[in-house]
DNA sequence: TGCCAGGCCCTCTTTAGGGCCTT
């Protein structure tokens, strides 16, 4: 399978269109069933952090003056990631400040993107509910540090990652690539069953 | 003026509403 690149947001707040702006990213590279390489940074976002969001993620304004511009963080993590696909848990979340801090620098912004909380949703129906953390503990995924900062929520995405794409395996027997990955998480669930009996791999 | 996300999914649905997820 083709590397994929896990990335995960902390940010000022839920949309770029409100105004927010990323604060932290990291994005780990997952190949062939484990992380082989890491980036991770804080970011200046230029506007202030609410108290919230500095309460939830650890995030102060004391922290992101004194680091490199988002402009700066941003070019390093577009070119740590490369062509790679991506992955997020909620990828609509990241995808939106993916695409807004990477268009305020004119780069390509449209890399696809495949979600491991839509793919939990079918994958894990029995799971009481399909949060990065609670799905962590809940499937006996390894502690990756504090929550809610980026490289132990990148970290924790790309392992459920690892549990999804080995339970399509062992449980219907599908070597899925990012581009199926991607499509399972948008087939409609009373259609799911039939999908992934078609996409059985030949023994 | 007042308000302010948005995509996905379920159902008491489709001429809609509300919960889940992310910060």
């Amino acid at each position: 399978m083709e590397a994929i690149a896990v990335i995960d947001f902390e940010t000022t707040g839920l949309s770029p269109s409100q105004g927010c702006r990323a604060t932290e990213i990291a994005a780990v590279i997952w190949q062939d069933g484990r992380i082989v390489e890491r980036y991770q940074s804080l970011m200046n976002p230029g506007v202030a952090i609410p108290p919230f969001i500095t309460q939830l993620t650890g995030i102060s304004n004391a922290m992101v003056r004194a680091a490199p511009a988002a402009e700066h963080v941003m070019r390093e993590v577009a070119e740590f990631v490369a062509t790679r696909p991506l992955l997020a848990h909620n990828a609509s979340f990241d995808q939106k400040f993916w695409r807004a801090e990477l268009a305020r620098i004119a780069l390509p912004n449209e890399q696809p993107f495949a979600c491991s909380m839509l793919l939990a949703r079918r994958l894990l129906p029995e799971a009481a509910n399909h949060k990065l953390g609670f799905l962590t503990q809940w499937a006996g995924l390894p502690n990756t540090g504090k929550a809610h900062r980026a490289m132990a929520d990148a970290e924790m995405a790309a392992n459920l990652l690892g549990y999804l794409h080995q339970l399509l395996i062992e449980r219907h027997g599908i070597q899925a690539d990012h581009a199926l990955l991607a499509r399972l998480a948008r087939v409609p669930n009373a259609r799911l069953k039939d999908t992934l009996h078609s996409l059985r791999t030949p023994a």
